[in-house]
DNA sequence: CGCCTATTTGATCTGATTCAAACAATGTGG
DNA sequence: CCACATTGTTTGAATCAGATCAAATAGGCG
């Protein structure tokens, strides 16, 4: 993995993620580094792009944490995906021009701006990077089933199981993992929001987790202590991430 | 949209669909009626595509009706999307090369499949067209979040009125309704699979929107009588669907 | 008609929510 | 460096939406 170090770490960043879900030639990744990245530090807990907003430009979380949600008319918010270094969360807006859902920091991070002109001129001149990120966009719909699933049929300690393995497996394959332990800057609210449970439930799951002797979880930090047990736990099997021979490996 | 009744029927059916969520040019639709399309018909409730397989073709609804799914190792059942004529369930096997759920039938169909090949090439030769394809699977992700919105956060009575609404507007744009009436030939048992609700709970939901005048189901038919309080009582608004100009005005 | 599958209804149970309050951790300004 | 505010976690008790179990009814069709 080294040979990325030469590139500018922003785009590295990029490049680690997307040879994690598909290999990448040399002329691919030079196609890549080509892009213009705005980098900007952004606090905690920040809209990024919302609801109903036209964006002209796409989000690369560099540093930190983020996630996508809707909101209820009465309120309740339901979070559909959890991103982490190299994810471009609102790719979908270069063919989707009205956002159908937000985009917030959950950490202060780093975010670098691509705007949606750079990214189609380059898919135009590599079409093969376009498959790439038709790719990735599919994995993101993969996962959205996958979490549909644990919403509409698995119980509550089931669900928040296999959200601690894919997390561990994505932050892994793009290595962000510490071994079997990863960060995971998230709140018990914020779980319950994405697995559609109430912060009361996921504090009570969470302890089941813990007294089995599973995780550990505190100050925004994640540690496996079982990971066969977790997986069983949390029925989770990787396929849906559909990650290249490279990053298999990890899971 | 009687232009389109000089090509051949089966391409028709995709045009149609395709249409409804993106503008297409002449050339465009040229390409497009260059797909070979293998029609067969299939009965009902028969898997067409399986999970942990590998695809060399992809699936295009002519008639009747599909849904995707996938089963828990305990056999619980949930289902990630129904399909009608005109959608194309498994595009993403075209990039994502081993299926993360299946896809059956719930009808007696009319199936016609493509080659990944001639999808590889079409889109080699006309970017564009790949352009709207790539569009069509962004468009499927933002159905899936609504769904996850529904079934972690929103009532039984709530998620079924969104569901008919949306069925009622995605027949609606490809020329399938009948006014505020259409085909919906699915069981309780399978909107509760879709759901993430028993049986029992969706007949007595069904039952409340009766009783409210909002619908009429039967003998695999839906009716709306009051859209502008289904609406309301699902919670309903089409953005996520992401209806180009000419389709919109049905919603 | 008789079989099979779908719908409907009733009774009971439970996983998860809600409400409420204590407690811990973290940060902030004086 | 402490007092206080703020935000997150934990626990308890009551309640409820929806599940489960069971059985009756209603359609569709060979």
């Amino acid at each position: 993995m080294n040979e990325l170090t030469e590139f500018h770490p922003v785009h590295n960043v990029m490049l680690r993620k997307l040879r994690s879900i598909s290999p990448l030639s040399e002329d691919e990744k030079q196609c890549l580094l080509t892009l213009p990245l705005a980098v900007k530090s952004v606090g905690a807990d920040r809209d990024i792009v919302r609801e109903g907003s036209r964006p002209t430009e796409c989000c690369l979380v560099v540093e930190g944490f983020a996630c996508r949600y809707k909101v209820t008319p009465d309120g309740r918010r339901q979070i559909f995906s959890f991103h982490l270094a190299g994810d471009i969360p609102d790719l979908q807006s270069l063919h989707l021009k009205v956002m159908d859902h937000s985009l917030m920091t959950l950490t202060p991070s780093q975010l670098a701006f691509i705007p949606h002109e750079s990214l189609a001129n380059l898919m135009h001149r590599c079409p093969r990077v376009a498959d790439v990120f038709w790719r990735d966009t599919l994995i993101d719909a993969a996962v959205f089933r996958e979490w549909m699933m644990g919403i509409g049929r698995r119980s509550a300690e089931t669900r928040i199981a296999h959200l601690f393995c894919e997390v561990l497996v994505r932050m892994s394959v793009v290595g962000l993992a510490n071994g079997r332990a990863c960060e995971l800057p998230v709140t018990q609210a914020e779980i319950g929001d994405a697995l559609g449970l109430s912060t009361v439930h996921v504090n009570r799951s969470l302890k089941e987790l813990r007294a089995k002797q599973l995780i550990s979880l505190k100050g925004g930090f994640l540690t496996v202590l079982n990971w066969d047990e977790l997986k069983k736990a949390g029925e989770f099997d990787p396929t849906y991430l559909h990650l290249d021979g490279a990053a298999k490996a990890a899971a």
